[in-house]
Formats: structure tokens, sequence, C-alpha cells
DNA sequence: ATAATTTTGAACTGATTAGTCCAGAACTAT
DNA sequence: ATAGTTCTGGACTAATCAGTTCAAAATTAT
């Protein structure tokens, strides 16, 4: 007897985080959030709750459709670790060069902000950020097992500085798109696993 | 016979971009600003034109106060190039960690929030970590010249890196500020001059 | 058709926003 | 004192903001 709901919630989300991805949290208004979800603001309140709580769960989106893909799936494709650490990197400098918007990364962007004063969106966050970590801490720990990098090396700290050189690639990135200086960068940063 | 400036402009100037820092640029508000700035509203149109205006000024603000200072004269003042460039980082960590409001670098939460759409600032944030930048490609290549780093290396492309891991460090310490972790951070990216 | 449910659109609240304007107070130098 | 200047406080736009409410429309299953 019911009717079934007509709109994808998980598509509507997408497109509210594409929203709060370019324009910022508080530079998006709900006008600008209900147009690009095609969906009333009626509806908006009924399935989402308030905008704070859906930019939560933008980020969550964001962690799971982009964060997650973007870092232990590229590196599980890749012939070695140290080329699938390399394929996140140059996937990252070719995301911030490719035409015209140049967003930087959601969770960078949100950090910058909103962090720390609101502090269920930095928790949040720093899940997005400690996903990361953990992807390159797999493949670390991984490459350590398979004599690709030096037994000596700690995976955990590597991890971190991979995480943290990732996100500063993308910062940089954002506000200097130039393709040889983040060459320059991702070289140098991939040669500290040598 | 005119009568004299009362308030102190680049005192005002300083207070603003506190708030700025702290809150972001949209979350805040004139009577934010002008509370800060102890003036009133006519006297802030009067004299810094409008609320962008402002906040272009308060990136050149932190560019020529904060960023400077904590790159080339605190590189300047060490014992050695490497030890300066480590201080640098020691100093950005331990800004992150001492006491509670952690505000994060100020280009890098400006580049999250603003960065592309806003073209004039996002200029003026890559003046500053431009800045930043050229300060290290300064110590790198006195480095370099004085046997500290090998006379292989790139100090441009070294001193990319150096700047792009610097933000990252914020940025991670802005939402993450677990002190362990940005240590590992900074021995990596140190280990990475050698 | 009827009942159950989702969705919409529009009206509405109450607050806040950046920015303008101006009369008058406060201050300084002559 | 007077003239010249700075600064203030308050009134004022005109717009926008997030969020609430509700009757009516749309859709489905029976």
């Amino acid at each position: 007897m019911p009717r079934p709901r007509e709109f994808d919630t998980q598509d509507a989300l997408q497109k509210a985080m594409g929203v709060f991805w370019a324009q910022g949290y508080q530079a998006t208004s709900l006008q600008d959030l209900t147009k690009a979800m095609g969906i009333s603001k009626s509806s908006f309140y009924d399935t989402f709750g308030s905008k704070h709580e859906l930019f939560i769960s933008a980020i969550d989106h964001y962690n799971e459709t982009i964060a997650k893909p973007r870092t232990a799936a590229v590196i599980a494709g890749a012939a070695c670790v140290k080329a699938g650490i390399a394929a996140v990197f140059r996937n990252a400098a070719d995301s911030v060069m490719e035409g015209g918007e140049n967003r930087g990364c959601f969770l960078n962007n949100c950090a910058g902000e909103v962090a720390p004063h609101d502090a269920l969106a930095t928790k949040h966050l720093a899940a997005g950020i400690k996903h990361i970590e953990e992807a390159f801490y797999g493949a670390l720990t991984m490459a350590r097992d398979c004599g690709e990098i030096d037994p000596w090396r700690e995976p955990r700290a590597l991890a971190r500085y991979l995480a943290a050189s990732l996100n500063g690639l993308m910062v940089v990135g954002k506000v200097r798109p130039e393709r040889e200086a983040l060459e320059d960068i991702i070289g140098v940063t991939l040669a500290a696993l040598d």
C-alpha cells in the first residue's frame, strides 16, 4: 500500500556532496542543495534532517565512494605496491590539474573550513584521513613482507607520512595547479620510500 | 588641523586576521569583525572598504607577519640549514598541538574554503605558499653550496616538496592532533633530505 | 474507487546578512 | 573659539538564511 520512494537518496547525497565540495559548507544554501538534488524543501528535511546532518552524511559518503576507491583499490590493482602508491599520487595530481573547476580534496576543504569548531564534522573527517592512512599501512606492510621495501622501515610512520603528503599535494595543487611542481613533489615523496 | 587616526589599522588588521583564521571567511560576520577590531561599522567601511577587501588584506598580513617569520627567519637563526628546516616543522607541529583552539594554517584554511572560486584570494594565497617555498629554496641552495646536502639534489624540487609537506602536516594536525603521528610525519619528511 | 503514502509548493517565521547613510560627538591644531 | 577631521551609533535597505507547517497533488496497491 505504501507509495515507494521516488527519488534515490544515494544519488541525492552524491549531488549534495558535489555542491559542498565545490562551494564549501557555509557558502552552500539550502536552495543550492535542493536544486542540485532535484527535490523539494519538504522532502529535504523529511529525508536528511537538516543542512548539517546532510553535511555529515556527505563526508561519510565521500569516505566510502571516493577516499577508499582512490586509495586501497588503486593500490590493489597495481603491479607492485610502490607502483600502486605512485598511482594514488598521480591520480590525485591529475584530478587537480584536469580541466576547470579544481575542487581539491573534499576532506581538506572541510578541514580548512569547519575544523575544529565543528567537532562532529571533524570526527568524521578524521575517520576519512584514517582510512587513507590505513590503506597505505596495509600496502606498506605487504611491501615489507615481500621485500619491496627495507624490513627496518616502520610501516606505521610511512603510512602517516604518505597520508599527510597526499593532503599536502592536494592543497598546493588547489592553489597552484602547476604540473611540473606537482611532479617534483611526488618524485621526492615517493623517493622517501627507497 | 586634521585629527590623527585614533585606532591602529595594523592592529585592527591583526585582530581581523585572527577572527578569519579561527572561524573562516563565510562564518565570520561583520559584527564579529568590528567587535574584535574594536571599531564601528562606519570606520570599518571607511578604512577597509568591504569584508572581502579586508579578507585579502588579512591574507597579505598573514604572509608578512606569520609565514615569513616562521620560515626564513627560523631557518636563518638555526645552527645549520637542516636544523633550521627541522625547527620550522617542529614549530608547526607545536602550534597545532598547543592548548585549545588549534586553528591550523591560515593559508590552508582559506584554500580549503574559498579556492578556486575566489580568484583574487587564491592569488594571494598562492603568493603565500610561494613565499614558503622560496624560504626553503634559499635555505636548500645554501645547504647544497656548503655541502650539507648532496650536490646532485635539486633545491627547487626539494623546496616544493617541503612546502607541500608542511601544508600536509598542518592539515592532518588540525584534524587529528596526535603528537606521535606528527613526529612520525616529520621524521620521514626530513629523512628525505639525506 | 478507496485508502495509504510520498512529494510538492507555497506561505510563513524570525533571525541574520553586508552594506549605506548621516547627524552629531569627539578630538586636534590653529 | 573655530575650523577641520575622525569616529560613532543608530536607523535603514533589501536580500538571504535555515527551518516549519500544511493542504493538496501524485502515486501505488487493494
